[in-house]
DNA sequence: GGTGTTGAAGCACGTTCGTGCTAAAAACTA
DNA sequence: TAGTTTTTAGCACGAACGTGCTTCAACACC
């Protein structure tokens, strides 16, 4: 009947055009006629396919948890193929933190978005529920990797989730710093720092 | 002359009036008609202390760095009076470090604004010379409490370096959780990672 | 070929913002 | 009391925002 578009392909443009104006300009800057303008369509044609600013920012923010989430899952599985304690293991454990800091373009952007989202959501109720997912998701992932790196810790559910929250504390501290002091917070900085935290995890897992 | 007015007074009362529409509606709503509703004055009389809204914002960054720094040095000195290994030692050092962390109302207050001012100067140009100013600060005062605590460590300059950005990483990204995620990262919760991270420094000092 | 649904575009309204500018009020001096 | 200067208050303008609503073009189906 109708012009044949692809909804779902014009809403993830859109959504793009989203992460870069926020990656380059900021959240507050995301309004819908910035994001018609760098999507290459007009304001009306934005709110066809989403209701109000709103529910585009809602919908945008749980894209870029769901590219986040799909990345750290991927590696985990790399992490989880690897036989325990090797060089292999390490690099994939490596490879899946560094999935949270900017080490490229790419990741640079979600990482934006992704900080915009969640310091957005202290204050805006709409983006609660995705802000809570998006923790519940990566906190969830997090544990499962401290399980693979020290098993003898699952017993104690207690140390499991001091231990998993210190590494996450430790991932979105590094992200911030490199997002907000890419000169002090070089790629090699990071890295690093994130060497020393892992080595600390091996080194120290627990004591009085 | 004049009607007798203390400017400084009169500028601190309205800063405080930024921190708080920061800390409970974010830095955007910080717009000069809300600061003056909320300090209970005129927007030709905020206007009158402050030349823009730039001013009113760069000066307020400035004022919460300063507070934080104030905090941190009060406590650095009560870390290096305590005799080295002490169980005063470690408290004062607790203590320093839980001023990073939206413990009570004040800390809470000081944290929400100082993250929203570190944020906004990504994007806001004239915000950026403070955020350097505030790093500088804070990175100088984690790395001489690394040096009064794993002197050996000031050999290597490098090696310390490192190790202070992972504190101040960690400390960072635990400010957020307590800030964004209040129902998980706990005052205990807070505490539990914060002890945790404690005895990684001790522990393991440097390694392969 | 006509028809109706959908994509795209735009107008209009009310709100909020920063800021230049004017003017009243207040308080100290002469 | 009259004058001077700081402080306070307010108006007006242009810009940007979200959103309700209307209009037009394009295409698939009967």
């Amino acid at each position: 009947m109708p012009k044949i578009v692809d909804a779902e392909a014009r809403r993830h443009e859109v959504v793009q055009a989203v992460f870069r104006i926020i990656a380059s300009d900021g959240l507050e800057r995301a309004s819908l006629r910035e994001v018609a303008d760098e999507a290459g369509l007009a304001v009306g044609s934005v709110r066809h396919y989403f209701a109000s600013s709103d529910e585009l920012l809602v919908f945008s923010f749980g894209a870029v948890i769901d590219r986040i989430a799909g990345r750290l899952e991927a590696s985990l599985a790399s992490v989880e193929d690897a036989s325990p304690e090797s060089v292999e293991q390490h690099n994939a454990v490596l490879n899946l933190l560094g999935q949270f800091l900017p080490l490229d373009e790419e990741l640079a952007v979600d990482a934006c978005v992704w900080m915009a989202f969640r310091h957005a959501a202290r204050i805006k109720p709409v983006l609660a529920a995705e802000a809570e997912r998006s923790h519940r998701t990566v906190a969830a992932i997090v544990g499962r990797l401290i399980m693979i790196l020290s098993p003898g810790e699952a017993d104690d559910q207690q140390t499991l989730v001091t231990v998993a929250e210190r590494l996450l504390a430790t991932m979105d501290g590094l992200c911030m710093h490199a997002l907000l002091q890419p000169e002090w917070m070089t790629a090699e900085m990071c890295s690093d720092v994130l060497m020393a935290h892992l080595r600390s995890l091996r080194t120290a897992p627990a004591g009085p």
